[in-house]
Parts: structure tokens; C-alpha cells; sequence
DNA sequence: GTATTTGCAAAGGGTTTGCAGTTCC
DNA sequence: GGAACTGCAAACCCTTTGCAAATAC
């Protein structure tokens, strides 16, 4: 699982919360590792960050080469591989064939799980104990000890049942 | 028109259900729809139904050149996307990059999760009435009307567990 | 007969990798 | 200065497709 700053030792100021500022979480990582803080690198997590939401890869490729057409698509994946390393990005795959990016800051705890529209593409968190509760205790029983969840509903969002409604294909 | 009278030539199915018969139900299919009941539909379908669980499609390549060295890997494939559409397959991918299908009439609704055991690749099935209805209330909040799920639970079974506890890596 | 299937091999999409040159510390 | 990083292109994995030959009905 991802590293979750450790509450116990230090109890956290509110105005300094590490997963608040990504990028200085990820230049933290880089200079620990021993690694470079480059353009390409500094250029790809800001924009990835600065999206938000699922980004799919090729999605981001574009946008970071508005900016500097020459970086590669190659580039593009080591980065966002070093950001799920380092814990400040989840790779997520909702059955296109591709993968998308989800910023890991963006909730508490990156135990939501993914509601998909599949006529608009449309992606919705949401998150319940209950249900993760129940998942553990079902898992448990059969001797699984949960580590990570994976869950994805496919249907239709509000909007495009009342487009369908209006205008039956 | 029954399929072969001895599907079970080998009697090893230990959680046998009382199923209709797929074979007979691709039979039926294939006719229906003006399809040919070839050699090689008939010897990956067997196969794959004797399989059980949830079968990669190059292990199922496999199995089936055992028998006959000579079958494509495209035939295979094209012949799992015709299981799947006649609704006897249920293609699943579990994060690995590869499809592995599963045989659909393996549980009544097909409305059941998988917990996979991140160590050695097991994976057992399970269902919850209350998670599915809890799902679907939420997702309904949300403007949702669910059509399809996919719920993972990735973690160590129990054998597992237990082979870390002795041998701590 | 003839439409459907097959095998082969090549193409395809998404992702990774080897390598020579570039960049950062 | 030297390790780390980049870009490029080729390799890679899994899956699909085009096509001529083979097959089922």
C-alpha cells in the first residue's frame, strides 16, 4: 500500500501537510533516492497534477508536449511510474486498454472506488466503510488478508439515461 | 444433438453443478446462427470447459495443441470471443495484462468478486448479496444505474500468510 | 458448391527497453 | 566528471486482421 505519513510519531500542523505539495513530496523522493530533478520530470508531474482526475497517458503526453513537443512518450512513463512509486500517483485501468493516472493526494485514503459511465466515459468516486468493511470481513473468511481493492461499476450516469429516455436509439 | 456423450472423460470436477450442458448450448448456437460446428470449435470449447476456473488464453492455447499442435493462436481467440458472445464465456482481466475467461454458466448470476492472492496467483470467488445491493444503492445516488460490476480483492490467501509468517522475506 | 473457418504471418495498440547523447549535481 | 536522464526507435506482449487454402454443411 502507499506510504501514508506516519501519524503516530509526529502529529502533523494543519498548514503543513506533506501530501498537500506534491511536487515538493517529489523532489523530497528524488533527492533521498539520489535522483535527478529534471525539466522533463518537473514539467510531466506539474501538469499531471495540475489535471487532476484519471489521466489517461497519451492524454498527458499531449499536454506536456504543448509545452515542450520534444519530450517522449517514453519519458512521459518513467515519470509517472517514478510518481507511483514514490506513492503520489495510482495507476488505474478501467478496461480500455490503457492506463490511466489518478493523483494518490486526492482523497484521504485512496479507498474510493470508480463509478463509469459507459456511454459518456463520465468517471465518479465514491467511497463507503460499509462496503470495505464487508469486503474484509468476506475476505477474511476466506483466508485473504486484503491488501488492495479493486472495484468498478460500469453503467449509465444520470445524463445519459435521460438522453436515451429522450431520444431512444 | 448432443455434443460428444462422454464430455466427462475424465470424471475430475469434484464442485460439479448441475449445468446444462455448454456444448450442447454452443451446438445450438452455431446453428442457429448458420456458424460450423468445426474440429477446432469443438476441441477448444471442450477443453476450455474441462479446464474449469479461470483460464489464460495461452495456457488454453496450450491444452489444445496438446491435442492438436496444429491449432492457431487466432482460432483460439477468435473461437473464446464466440464463447463470450453466446454468453457461455465471461472474459475477466485481472491486472495482468493477459484475458483469461471463465466459464459463464460456473455460478448462476455471474454477479460474483474475486479476491486473488497477490503471491501465488490464486483465485477464489465469492459473492455478497448486501455488497452488490449496497453498491447499487450508492451508485443510484450518484445518478448511476449499474449494469456491470468489477469487484477485485487483491491480498494473501491463507497459505500464504502463513508461508511469510515461517519464512519471512 | 459455396460460405464459413482456418493457419499463417503481418499489423496493431499500448508499453517498455537498449543505446548513444545530454543533463544535472 | 560521472551517474542519471533523455529521445529515438526498435522490441515487446497480447490481440486482431488480411488473405489464400481448407473445411463443413
Amino acid at each position: 500500500m502507499r506510504a501514508a505519513p506516519e501519524t503516530s510519531a509526529l502529529p502533523r500542523r494543519p498548514d503543513e501537510r506533506p501530501r498537500r505539495d506534491p511536487l515538493a513530496a517529489l523532489g523530497a523522493f528524488l533527492q533521498q533516492k539520489g535522483l535527478k530533478h529534471s525539466r522533463q520530470r518537473q514539467a510531466i508531474a506539474q501538469i499531471f497534477f495540475d489535471m487532476g482526475g484519471h489521466v489517461p497517458v497519451d492524454a498527458l503526453v499531449a499536454r506536456v508536449r504543448e509545452q515542450d513537443p520534444r519530450v517522449s512518450v517514453a519519458t512521459v512513463y518513467r515519470t509517472m511510474k517514478l510518481l507511483a512509486e514514490c506513492g503520489l500517483a495510482v495507476p488505474r485501468r478501467f478496461g480500455e486498454g490503457q492506463t490511466r493516472y489518478e493523483p494518490a493526494d486526492h482523497h484521504h485514503g485512496d479507498a474510493h472506488d470508480h463509478l463509469i459511465c459507459t456511454a459518456c466515459g463520465a468517471i465518479v468516486e465514491f467511497e463507503s466503510e460499509r462496503i470495505t468493511a464487508l469486503q474484509r470481513r468476506l475476505a477474511r473468511r476466506h483466508g485473504f488478508e486484503v491488501e488492495r481493492r479493486r472495484v468498478e461499476l460500469y453503467g449509465r450516469c444520470a445524463g445519459c439515461r435521460g438522453a436515451a429516455a429522450k431520444e431512444p436509439a
